[in-house]
DNA sequence: CTGCGATGTGTCTACGTAGTCACAACGAGC
DNA sequence: GCTCGTTGTGACTACGTAGACACATCGCAG
């Protein structure tokens, strides 16, 4: 039915093995019967069998990715993860998960199909479920999650860092109060955004209460804007965990009659396309995504065992919009 | 090295062919040897190996999907498929593109893996790529691709019956002129929801020139929006050949200094997340991507040949929002 | 108590490839 | 002119599983 490398062959005139070599590694094969096995190939519309080969070479040449389902930021990294792998050759497999009780389920299916490695994304994977996800010929990177910090090889950007840039940003602009608005206490990032904002502004003498959204969503900002609307309660910024979250609250504070940036300043963190757009133009912190996938697929492929290849932390870019931009600074 | 059924076979002393037999018809083996088997591949952590049983079965599980790289509306569409899939135990496997030329090359790879199926998702290929697409021992699905009608089995909305609803909407708001932003004139669903529009604003009098923002992304349609900006030009409505373009549209147009709805209704078509986000509340025509995804994957494994499921149209909702509101209806 | 279907298990093989080994052909160096 | 290294090719096998087939056991009807 299918055509194999022995149909080929026949054809060619050579033996299986040497349709496999001109597939395979084409320079042991002479020229003459390099062209003589392409054309009977593609004479009968040959076509290599992955699957065969991943059997035979115990390699896929498939990464996975365990992402959250809903999230505009995990799309935007999987966007840049399956281009960089398509850019070697290589395939991204999607395991999407609803929630976190639902993780080792996918890692099950990973392990059935000896991926050559597997991308984990989530900041909501308990510690003690992560130390379970390493498995031996499995080379498992976590992807933006401090919580792994020790547990697994860890990318991620510099959290800390950038949230004290955004705070030290926003400070400048003379604000005496804030908040942080984060989305859900288990998130690991915004456990160290929180932190580092809240331990810059302090230095400055601004108290920066943290408030929980109680989601990742935009949604979930949106409606923890009506917090702040209470009179009395709202501080000079609000400083949004993630770029969704800030999004929301941005729209819930103007559904509540305040203005943005005049009334409020606020900020997010991501960098997301959405927050760029004129309607919002968010002050942000933006991540190297491009840099960051890169060196997730590098300790995949390369990392063989360097411990200073351990854990990449890499530094994100402020991007100050309009929404912290106070009309007489 | 891995533990495989001969080495359970071994510890549980079964023949491999009864551990096989386990993990894929559990049905055909006695309960007691059942549970011998399973204690001993617990013991040994033995997981099934996917790729050997993908090259003796003829089946992959696995379903590949061909989809831009960087658009909201397909980013929806995967988080749903690989939900959908997930269910029934498969995988879903992602060959993003750049550009439509780049659409041959993951073709190539996906015959490599032999795929259950494969979802192509793209609006923009030709149609005498799309007859090329049609290979023996492949189900592929064309998805939201007009153009296909007739060349592949198809799934999509109802983009006429849409945009005619769309239509029918902004003209009962008392507009007299309108007109089209659509994304690239080689986007086939661009064309036919231009349209019907066209048509359907026609039959009330009203004329509805199409204008080409030359892209499918809220910047395309930022940019567009300067076309009317210079004063006459302007219609009392703009219909955006996509949520993403018509976002780009309200924040160039209130960039320029116009009011939304005030000035000018806009309208746009998907029902993305961002669509309904407060600061823009666009009236859309929402697709019910579920039902889409779930069409798509019956006809993959499912639609063994029943010519009445090789095209499948499903009808979107009219979602009203407030960027067809005017004041004083 | 004999024959027969149902049930459960073992043996054997094929899926399509790539790597190991063997070996033939050939040119170069002494 | 013999040896030696290089290059190109073929024969063979293993990767880990699932299905075809054979066969043993058992219950039950005659």
């Amino acid at each position: 039915m299918r055509v194999t490398s022995h149909d080929v062959a026949a054809e060619a005139g050579v033996s299986q093995a040497t349709v496999a070599r001109v597939f395979s590694s084409p320079d042991k094969v002479a020229l003459a019967t390099q062209k003589r096995v392409r054309e009977a190939a593609a004479k009968l519309g040959y076509v290599p069998n992955a699957i065969a080969r991943s059997l035979k070479s115990q390699r896929t040449d498939i990464v996975g990715a365990v992402v959250p389902a809903k999230s505009e930021y995990w799309q935007d990294v999987l966007t840049a993860l399956s281009r960089s792998l398509a850019e070697q050759g290589k395939q991204l497999l999607l395991f999407p998960f609803a929630d976190a009780d639902h993780v080792e389920e996918a890692l099950d299916s990973v392990e059935q199909y000896r991926l050559d490695g597997l991308v984990l994304a989530s900041s909501t994977i308990r510690p003690e479920h992560l130390v379970r996800m390493r498995r031996p010929n499995l080379r498992v990177v976590a992807f933006n999650q401090p919580a792994a910090s020790g547990l697994l090889p860890l990318v991620m950007v510099d959290n800390d860092a950038g949230a004290r840039d955004l705070a030290e940003h926003v400070a400048a602009q003379g604000i005496r109060t804030a908040a942080f608005v984060g989305t859900v206490t288990s998130a690991s990032t915004d456990q160290i955004r929180y932190r580092g904002a809240a331990s810059a502004l302090a230095d400055r003498g601004i108290a920066c209460p943290y408030v929980e959204a109680g989601g990742f969503s935009y949604d979930a900002g949106y409606k923890a804007a009506a917090r702040f609307l209470d009179g009395a309660d709202l501080p000079d910024a609000v400083m949004g965990g993630s770029d969704e979250v800030a999004l929301g609250l941005i729209d819930g504070l103007r559904t509540g009659g305040l203005d943005v940036p005049g009334d409020v300043l606020v900020t997010g963190f991501d960098g997301l396309p959405q927050a760029s757009w004129a309607g919002y133009d968010l002050t942000t912190l933006v991540q190297p995504i491009e840099v960051l996938v890169d060196a997730t697929l590098a300790m995949i492929f390369d990392g063989a065992g360097d411990a200073a290849q351990f854990e990449r932390i890499v530094p994100g870019t402020l991007r100050e919009g309009m929404t912290t931009r106070r009309g007489n600074g």
